[in-house]
DNA sequence: AAAGTATGTGAACACGTGTGCACAGTCCGT
DNA sequence: ACGGACTGTGCACACGTGTTCACATACTTT
């Protein structure tokens, strides 16, 4: 009957005193053992290590956490799990933590239970917030705030105590990308927006607005877009059938797409009539069959700021707020 | 001076012991005021309830983990975070695990620092860990199988103990597709593939394959893509600059969006020349400039099997590995 | 009125770890 | 030879919670 003996069924993890008693050693040696920088034979030390390895044994991260230092947790509320421009942020950024070390505990912000889901992680008591678009409602974030959480909001500025943010010049790309166009010879300027609930979509089309007032000009015509590929498309549709603008400034990529492909079906000759231009430089913008025109809104460098900020205020938990602004690029592509 | 003290600078958490003095009752009353079916006065509870609220009070997630029960922490390995149809995938996973209280972890499995991070996050007693494309290391699937950590695999089949699948019907949806262009009358057919090292392009590449077989017919060309757009481009460059098939069928919808934007480059007419057709239904496949028939590889209904799976195996931990195949449909829009 | 039962509550333990503190042992300088 | 500096290690405490157990109180039954 031993047989029956043999199978175990370790179901359990193993524990630190597993080790030490298989290891001949106090508990403490093993948890020195896995501590940089604690006082440790260092023969012993891989020893321990050795005997832990063929245990399978890690240090229970809950455990540790529990024990006042950092938990290494860190919260991404992203607003809309949808859009191309906000899951390849997210891809970055998870990346990026993951090298630090630290471990992204996704939220889907467009569920209908986002209010409960940032209520309930808050049980654990998180390194960090990060807020990527969409809007995460205010008692939410001034809840964080007041249990002392550090936030860092990308996409859409939080003035709240306590919370960086990261923002990229939304207002000097689009200025930027109408003079050009200005200086191309374009005359007659359109612009499809987003709602005005999208901070970013208001500051893109001041910026335009600026440029053209600069020149002596304004916006011919102007209609709603939803930041969707469809609501653009749509929106192009409605646009270019009452008016005739030579240039069309898109709120971001993916509508500045529908709106390319409206133009297309209806028989415009792009960039020759009419330019077409967007923001964000999502990977699509690139595909062949669009080649967009668009303004890029760095991905990498925004990640770099949120890392940035993170480490400084983890460093300095009581620092005042910071604001960090990306700059834009223009990218020439085949639709100006 | 009362001012001074009238800023306390709270950054320690809020602990159940400080709600119980503040309500004048004992911890373990809080503890149960926040534990559904344990015994408390109703009164008690709601009044518990006021003043925790009232403090900024929520138990601590790392000391209930580690009580033995369910920590609701779960893992989510992502192979690619670029790719279009996991990001959506992982997206719909994230939004479903929310709403049942789980709190999906996120890894970057592209990065280079993969390996440390999966062995890391098992400090973590995850409740489950789910793999999504990729290739996990297999030491480190038998490392998470040794130590007793549910795992869930979606979209490359793992044959190992303690390891449920979600793989949809791969080589059924590629060969309806193919049997369907055979009835349309297509006859000369050609496949642009992925890396042998992805499973489910192999798969595909079957179903084409029994199709034509069972009809008398075999595939006339045959191109190496990576399911990205810009390897389907430059394959169906290669493809079609020295075969004229009527029919190209894709491992996916990237590399068919790649392709078709070659073949209309190249002054092919689809779908009147040839029929173009993808593997996935991502969302840019509905988009007008492509309208691309595919084959769908429903989200919803793997995220739904992956959700059954996990309920499952939590319920009964020792239960034999399952697989659960996932029907794919066939989308017909405007390339065949 | 006594005995039994239902209800509510507090004290104490367990979870697994990191670390301050005290102590043992070794090496060096005078 | 002796005191001091240094190195290495175990003990014990703290972290914040869920839960068992025993006990106190109120209520019902014979």
């Amino acid at each position: 009957m031993s047989d029956f003996d043999e199978k175990p069924e370790q179901k359990k993890r193993v524990t630190a005193q597993m080790v030490a008693d298989a290891a001949g050693v106090s508990r403490s040696a093993v948890s020195r053992a896995f501590t940089d920088g604690a006082y440790l034979d260092s023969e012993k030390r891989v020893r321990i290590r050795q005997v832990a390895l063929e245990l399978g044994y890690q240090p229970n991260a809950l455990a540790a956490g529990l024990q006042g230092g950092r938990s290494h947790l860190v919260a991404i509320f992203v607003g809309n799990m949808r859009s191309p421009y906000d899951t390849a942020f997210v891809g970055h950024l998870v990346g990026r933590l993951n090298a630090l070390g630290k471990w992204p505990i996704l939220i889907d912000g467009s569920g209908a239970q986002a209010s409960t889901a940032v209520e309930d992680v808050l049980r654990y008591p998180l390194d960090a917030m990060i807020l990527r678009g969409g809007s995460m409602p205010e008692d939410l974030v001034l809840q964080c705030a007041k249990i002392g959480i550090p936030m860092i909001s990308s996409g859409r500025p939080v003035d709240i105590d306590g919370v960086d943010n990261v923002c990229c010049r939304n207002a000097d790309g689009t200025r930027s990308m109408t003079e050009f166009l200005i200086a191309q010879g374009r005359k007659k300027f359109a612009y499809i927006s987003a709602p005005r609930a999208y901070y970013s979509s208001t500051q893109r089309r001041n910026g335009v607005v600026q440029a053209l007032a600069q020149a002596g000009r304004e916006l011919m015509a102007e209609e709603d877009g939803d930041f969707t590929v469809d609501g653009g498309f749509d929106a192009g549709m409605r646009l270019l059938s009452n008016h005739r603008p030579d240039a069309l400034i898109c709120a971001n990529d993916a509508t500045a797409i529908g709106a390319l492909t409206a133009a297309k079906e209806m028989g415009w000759q792009v960039p020759d009539q009419i330019a077409i231009v967007g923001f964000d430089d999502i990977d699509m913008a690139r595909w062949p069959s669009f080649d967009l025109t668009t303004v890029m809104n760095p991905i990498d460098r925004s990640v770099d700021a949120i890392i940035e900020l993170l480490n400084r205020r983890l460093e300095t938990p009581e620092k005042s707020n910071e604001m960090i602004l990306v700059k834009t690029e223009l990218v020439l592509r085949g639709t100006h």
